[in-house]
Order: C-alpha cells, then structure tokens, then sequence
RNA sequence: GGGCGCGUAGCUCAGUUGGUUAGAGCAUUUGUCUUACAAACAAAGGGUCAGAGGUUCGAGUCCUCUCGCGCCCACCA
C-alpha cells in the first residue's frame, strides 16, 4: 500500500502541479504535430489589474472543452493574450498613476501606459494560471505588442486597398469626457429624469408655434422645426419661418412622415444636433450645420451670451431666461432613457467629425449570413449578432482622439491632401514619429502631415485569429488555419468581438474566422443581481482559490448549461471541495487495498504508454472480471462513458459533469464500494479470484472515472494520477492519457439491469434498518424476495454480495411477476 | 415597442428525439462510530412542473395565448 495523506489540501497540490505543467511545457503547442488541429481563440482579456469572478465562470468553459479534445488526441492549440491598449487601458493607466492623459505629453503618457502595462500584467496573468487555463503561456501576445501593431497595420492597409476603409467629415457619437470618437457598440442605456419644455417661437404673423424640447440649450442649434404633415394643429404653418427664441434667427417649418403627433405639442425643432433623428433630417433636408457644442461638451460661440458654459449650465440658464421671457409655457418631468459611454458613464453627443469608418452598413445581409454559417453553442444566441447587425446604424468609426493604440499608418499630403500609406517593410510605424517613404502619389510633394488618431482597440483585438497564430506560423501558414475551431466567449461581446471579427476575417480572407463559438453566460450574485461596487455585492475569485483551491470554482462553473447566467453561491463551490474530499477519500480505499505489485501489474498490462487502453489482445479484463456486481460497475461505466462523450462533443460540459458525479456519488461511493468493501476484507484463498475481480474493477473504474473528470478538476485529478496510477510507461500527466472509450464487450444493458436489483433490495434493507435504528451493520436473519424467473437467476449470481453487504444470514427466493421484498 | 432567455421541491438547478412512479445538491427531520470518509453515512418528509387552452393513446417536454423575472436592441424631439 502506497502512503496516502489522510486529507486532501487543494492549495498545496495546485501550485505543486501548475509548476509542473509549466516546466515540464505539458501544455506547450507545436505546430510540428501531425495530429488534426483544435484551434481556440482564446478571448484577450483586457488588462485591469484583476480577473473577476465572471472570468473565471467564462474560462473555465473552453478549457473544458480544450482538456477534453486534448485527451481525445487532438492537437490543441489554446493561445494567450492581453489586450491592452485603447481607452480602458488609458483609463486603467490614469487611475493607477492618478494622472489625466489630456494634460500629459503625448509620448510621456503612452511611456507611462507601456510602464504601468509592464508592471501588473505578470499578476494579471497569474490568475489565468491559476484557474487551470491550459494554454501555452509560453508564447504571449499583446494587442499592443510590436508584432500585434505589425499585424493590425498591415491589415488596416488592406483594407485601405480593397477600400473597404474611408474616411469621412460627418456626424459620430461623441464622448465629451474622452473627447474621442466613439462607436455604437460603445454606448449603454441610462434612464434619467428631465423636462419637457415646451417653448414658444414666434411666427411672421405673430402667431405663436410651440414646440417640445429635453433639451433647450441646443436653441442655437435649431436649424428646422418639423410637424407632421396629417397634423391639422401646423399643416397651414408648413413652410413658413418661425423665430428662433433668445436668438432671433429664422427657421423653416418643414413636415416629415417620422413626427409622433401625440408627443409633447407635435412640434420639434431640429438641432445640428441633438440625437439621432436630427442626424437622419440633416441629411435628408440638407439642412445647415450650426455645433453649438465643442468637442469636451462644453457650448461654442454660436451659443452666444452662453458660450463657455457646459451643457447642464448652459440648460438651467436659458430655462431662466426663456421662463423671464414667458416663453416657456409648460414644463413636464419626464423619464427617458439617454445612451452614455459604456467606459465612463457621460452622456454622449453628435458632433460632426472628420474620422475613419470601416463599410459594415452595406453588406448586412452577408454579415447575417456568414453568422449562419458558424454552429453556435448554445444556437440561440445566434440571433442576438442577427439582431444586433439589422439595428445597426452607423458604419464602424474606429479613429480615436486618444494616445495610447495602434497609430493609423498613415499620413496626409499636406499640399493635396492625399493619403499616403506606410511601406508594409516598415510596419510598425508611428506617424508621429517616423517620416513617410517618397513622395505624394497625387501631386508629388514631399510634405506631410502626420495622422494623429489611433485606431480603437477593437480594431485590433477584431484580428485575434491573425495575431494569436502568427505567434507560431508564418503569415501564410496562418491564413491556411482560418477558420479556427472554436471562439468561446461571454455573450456581452457579440456585438463587438464576435461581430466585429467577423467583419475583417471576411474582408481580409473572405472566410469566416472559425467554424464554432460557445457562449459564456455572465455570474450574478445569489439574488441574481449584477456584481458591482455600489452593491457590495463583487465575489473575487482570488478569494474562492484560497478558501476552496480552483479545482473547487472550476467544479462550480461546470454547473449551469452552456449560455446560461449563474448565481453565485458560495455553498455550490463549498460542495465541489466536498466532492474532492469524497475523491480523495475513495481513492485512498481503493489503493489501501491494492499492493504496490498489483497496482504495476495492472497498469502495465491494461494500458499503453499514452494511457490509453491496449488493445483487446492484451485486454485482461474478461479474464479477470468474474463477479457479477464488477460487471454492472464497469457497464455502468461504459454507459457513463457514452453520455459524457456525447456530452462534451455538443459542448454540454454540465451534462458530462453532472453524469459523472451521479455516477462517482450514487453507484461507485455510496453503492459499489459498500458491496464490494466485504470481498475485499476476506482474505481467505477461496476468495482469491472475488478479490482479484474486484481490485482490477476498482483499479480501472477509478483510473477511468479520474480521466473522465480531468478536464473539470485538472489539480485533484493530476494528483491521484501521479501519486497511483503513473508508471514509468504512462504519460507524463493525466491530461496527455487518452480520453477514456467505451468497451463494447464491458457495455452489457444486462449487467445494469441487474445492479438496479441489486440497489433496490440493498435500498430496501438500509431502510428497514433505519427504521428500526439499527447499526447498517446490524445481522438480518432472512430475507424474502418475490420476483420472476430471469431476475431470480441474476439474483443468485449476485447472492455473496448481497448477504455480505447486508448482513444477512438467509435469502429466501419466491417466484411471482413482481418484485417484492420481504425482510425479517 | 421588437428580439432572446428563464419560470420544475423551502433554495440552487438537471430533466436527451413526447413514454412507467418528475430527479440531484443544499436546507429540514430522524437514525447510525460502518477497518475510505462523523467536515461521514443511511433513511424520511417535501412538487397542480407559472397559468389557461390545444395537438396526442400519452405533455414538464410540442403549438397558441396570458402573467412574472432577466438580458439585448429601439424609443430619446
């Protein structure tokens, strides 16, 4: 008998194998491996100091699927990366280094967010480690990194080329607090409360037109005022000018279809502007361009006496004013709901910009498409990228006004104003810095003016496919790859990651990026609220690795189906190191009563070198399985084995997961062991061949069943593998051994039909012993069962067991067509 | 307003293509030192499967409607 600690200490067995793994590159991709390729995109997160709980719900996920299909043989690739440029880095930066970008140097301040990156990704990274992510941390890219810049680059000039890229003066959802440029898939919903305003303009004829408004101090901005042209109260004033209030000017009264009659007075002015509607008429009536709103929110000449003012200010003024005048003559409080930037929370305007969009508007229906041709675990969540792509309203803007990104690889002519692309040799550029090669194409000057703006971190992180294999193929090897097996991510990103590297694996390769997602659902806490500061109510997963170890949280994370939302409950994850301990425990009973000798014995002849089951030739099994108890056992396993196969291929980990631990709990634990404990314990030699079944079912149900569960407890599983089961010949770790297979010859429907007697009658003797407060020891003098002839047979072959395990002095067998028991 | 998901035991959730008596963990009650485990084990109680209607020999499962909760999108004048 091997030494065995009597409790299982998950903390000191993690880091022991994590260190394991690592130096001995057990999860180390190569490219040189011939057999097929499983290829993950794994998700860049976006570095913030510190992984959430809801990471680790997500992670957790692919690499049951990546442990899974390693075992199954596959040649796994499972990269890692950071993203860490762009706004929320920026924003991370300042509030670390407590500085504001804006009044820092350009270069001071991307030297200081390459600083900081370099001092907390290490940590950062660590927490991927520790959940047991079995990626290559071997090679690590970040999105900010030269060769990410390269990339990004390289295939921002092919979009350039395929003109798939422009660069246009117009209105974009701006963030007066970043003062940057943002994209629709950027802005959140915030209901706020506000008023109504209606307010009087004045007529020619001096006649009053009232129109409704949350938001008079754009008045300088009016450009139209807009009624429905079925609208009897304004269908003679259409047409005819009307005075601007406080500022004199003229307007048209024009009439449009998009009017809402019941809202407010039915009347609206239109401000350049003031959301989105006034965006669409601006176009459609070619309507002059009045900003009363500069690029930090702050109100412009054009609003006159207000100048210099914010918004609010600005609002709460000119209500004032209007109110002196009396011409304001109804204010109504309403709630509505504004979109604010997801990153900071300000309300966000619509200025008019000169920026660079990639096309998307046009080509809906292909990206609709191409989402079809992906299979999405769980399905319905496809319909959230279809739904998202039909509302999409605004081309992709992905220029920034920010520091810290990948630059654009570009210049302006300064005489032409031509744009002049980098030499693809030169990539990574900085057009701040380095000077462009030749001449205008255009007009042959040699001046130029730098692009300032940086692209958003979206259009780089859209390319990780491209960056992740680049780490290890060359470009054209890469492209060969595309599509990767699988995406997993959480379903807050698909209207950006997902879609948005849908977008360029279309327009760079006209491919779609990877044949599978999965889909993450997101923690909640135990009321099903969302985790915030505010609430108090944030779990941190570095807590749960210190109280219960990973394999506890992994335990808990494979709890909930695919795409499902999960409450967070500290007795779950309390249940998982229960189900370690009960392991541990089972495992200790199983090499308690399996000599050193028998244990090389069984290993050399049962399994090869891989771990994998020999071939039938060398199988030992049938000679050495006689009892009928380990013959249900290992059919029962095989059926285990089926349906957590089944499973994993669906990406129905919870199934497999579930399935296992009913089978370890119910038929091997609580059921099994107990009936088989007996024949162990008899050492006499006319049980010789009863004690040698039962060890090798034993031997092999747990090296099976710690196979069937490595890919959920990675670290316990690792453990009991090297401490028992490695020999010399097997792999080097649990997760290099094959995924188990279903013996065809051990899978006898029979054998579980019996056992399911044989449980019903040990169900039956456990309850007449607890009700009558017996020890489960306690003798039973007789027992009487009526069943019919076939159950009677299969009965007699597994008598020793039952009386063993019952105690029981004499069974009684009767014949009738249903199976009763009888017990005195 | 549109889309998606969810509603099953006190709580958290399983429930395969419709098929015997709807399952598990936690919690509750009772009992048991049983040579793996008392931080354990055994047993018990606990359900109009949100509601209504329909299809079917048969519905937790399929269809229609209603109610409740959550998420995404739209509404923003």
């Amino acid at each position: 008998m091997k030494e065995i600690s009597k409790h299982y200490n998950p903390q000191e067995t993690e880091k022991k194998w994590l260190a394991f793994w690592e130096k001995e590159g057990v999860f180390k991709y190569n490219p040189k491996n011939k057999n097929k390729i499983y290829s993950i995109d794994t998700p860049p997160p976006t570095v913030s100091g510190k992984m959430h709980i809801g990471h680790a719900y997500s992670y957790t996920h692919e690499d049951f699927i990546a442990r899974y299909r390693r075992m199954k043989g596959e040649n796994i690739f499972f990269p890692f990366g950071t993203d860490d440029n762009g706004l929320p880095t920026e924003r991370l930066v300042e509030k670390l280094k407590k500085v504001r970008a804006n009044k820092m140097k350009r270069q001071d301040f991307i030297n200081l967010c390459n600083k900081t990156l370099k001092e907390i990704t290490p940590d950062f990274i660590a927490d991927w480690k520790k959940i047991g992510m079995s990626c290559d941390f071997s090679k690590i890219y970040s999105t900010i990194d030269d060769n990410c810049r390269r990339i990004s680059q390289k295939l921002f000039i092919d979009l350039y080329k395929k003109e798939k890229v422009f660069r246009q003066e117009a209105p974009v959802v701006w963030c007066p607090h970043c003062q940057t440029a943002i994209a629709q898939a950027e802005m959140e919903d915030e209901e706020v409360e506000t008023f109504f305003n209606d307010i009087v303009f004045k007529l020619k004829d001096g006649k009053k037109l009232i129109i409704s408004t949350t938001r008079p101090e754009l008045l300088s901005s009016c450009v139209a005022i807009f009624v429905h042209p079925k609208d009897k109260r304004y269908k003679n004033l259409v047409g005819k000018k009307a005075q601007v209030p406080i500022f004199g000017n003229w307007v048209q009264v024009l009439a449009d279809n998009d009017i809402d009659m019941k809202k407010g007075t039915g009347a609206v002015m239109c401000c350049t502007f003031g959301d989105k509607a006034d965006v669409e008429w601006f176009r459609k009536y070619k309507l002059p361009l009045v900003m009363s709103l500069d690029r930090a929110g702050i109100m412009t000449k054009k609003a006159k006496k207000y100048a210099g003012l914010s918004a609010s200010v600005a609002r709460a003024k000119i209500i004032e004013d209007l109110k002196k005048k009396k011409l304001i003559v109804n204010q109504k409080k309403i709630s509505h709901t504004l979109n604010i930037h997801e990153r900071c929370k300000t309300e966000v305007e619509i200025l008019n910009s000169e920026q660079w969009y990639i096309k998307i508007l046009d080509q809906k229906k292909e990206l609709i498409e191409l989402g079809e041709e992906i299979k999405w675990h769980p399905q319905f969540m496809r319909i959230r990228l279809e739904n998202w792509i039909k509302g999409l309203s605004w081309d992709w803007c992905i220029s920034r006004q920010r520091f810290f990104g990948v630059p654009f690889p570009i210049w302006y002519c300064r005489k032409c104003g031509e744009v002049k692309l980098a030499d693809e040799k030169d990539l990574p550029v900085d057009p701040m810095s380095d000077k462009p090669k030749g001449k205008c194409n255009m007009c042959k000057s040699s001046k130029f003016t730098p692009e300032k703006d940086v692209m958003d971190t979206w259009a780089t992180s859209s390319l990780t496919p491209q960056l992740a294999l680049q780490l290890f193929y060359s470009e054209k090897e890469a492209q060969k790859l595309i599509p990767m097996t699988l995406r997993p991510q959480a379903h807050d990103i698909i209207s950006t990651w997902l879609f948005y590297t849908v977008v360029r694996s279309q327009y760079h390769f006209e491919k779609i990026p990877w044949s599978e997602v999965m889909i993450s659902g997101h923690v909640l806490d135990a009321q099903g609220r969302k985790m915030s500061k505010s609430l108090g109510n944030v779990v941190e997963p570095q807590e749960i690795f210190e109280k219960y170890g990973a394999d506890a949280l992994r335990f808990w994370a494979a709890g909930r189906s695919l795409g499902q939302n999960i409450n967070f409950s500290e007795e779950e994850i309390q249940a998982g190191k229960k189900f370690l301990t009960k392991l541990w425990n089972v495992t200790r009973f199983v090499m308690m009563n399996l000599s050193l000798t028998t244990l090389e014995k069984m290993s050399k002849s049962y399994f090869s070198q891989s771990g994998k089951k020999k071939s039938t030739k060398d199988d030992i099994s049938s000679k050495v399985v006689r009892d009928e108890a380990d013959k249900w056992i290992l059919a029962e396993l095989q059926k285990l084995i089926e349906t957590a196969t089944k499973s994993f291929e669906k990406y129905d980990y919870s199934g497999a997961k579930l399935a296992i631990e009913k089978f370890f709990w119910i038929k091997l634990a609580d059921n099994y062991i107990e009936i088989v404990k007996n024949r162990l314990y008899d050492e006499s030699r006319k049980n010789k061949k009863s004690r040698e079944s039962a060890k090798f079912t034993l031997y092999s149900v747990l090296f099976t069943l710690l196979r069937l569960l490595a890919p959920f407890i990675p670290f316990a599983t690792e453990e009991i593998y090297q401490t028992f089961f490695r020999t010399k010949k097997c792999a080097k770790s649990i997760h290099l051994c094959g995924w188990p297979s279903v013996d065809e010859k051990l899978y006898d429907k029979e054998k579980i039909k019996t056992g399911k007697i044989l449980l019903e009658i040990v169900v039956a003797m456990r309850k007449y012993k607890a009700e009558r407060g017996l020890s489960m020891k306690a003798e039973i003098k007789k027992i009487e069962i009526s069943c019919d002839a076939k159950t009677k047979k299969a009965i007699r072959e597994i008598i020793d067991d039952l009386k063993a395990v019952g105690n029981i002095k004499n069974v009684k067998l009767k014949k009738s067509n249903k199976l009763t028991i009888k017990i005195f």
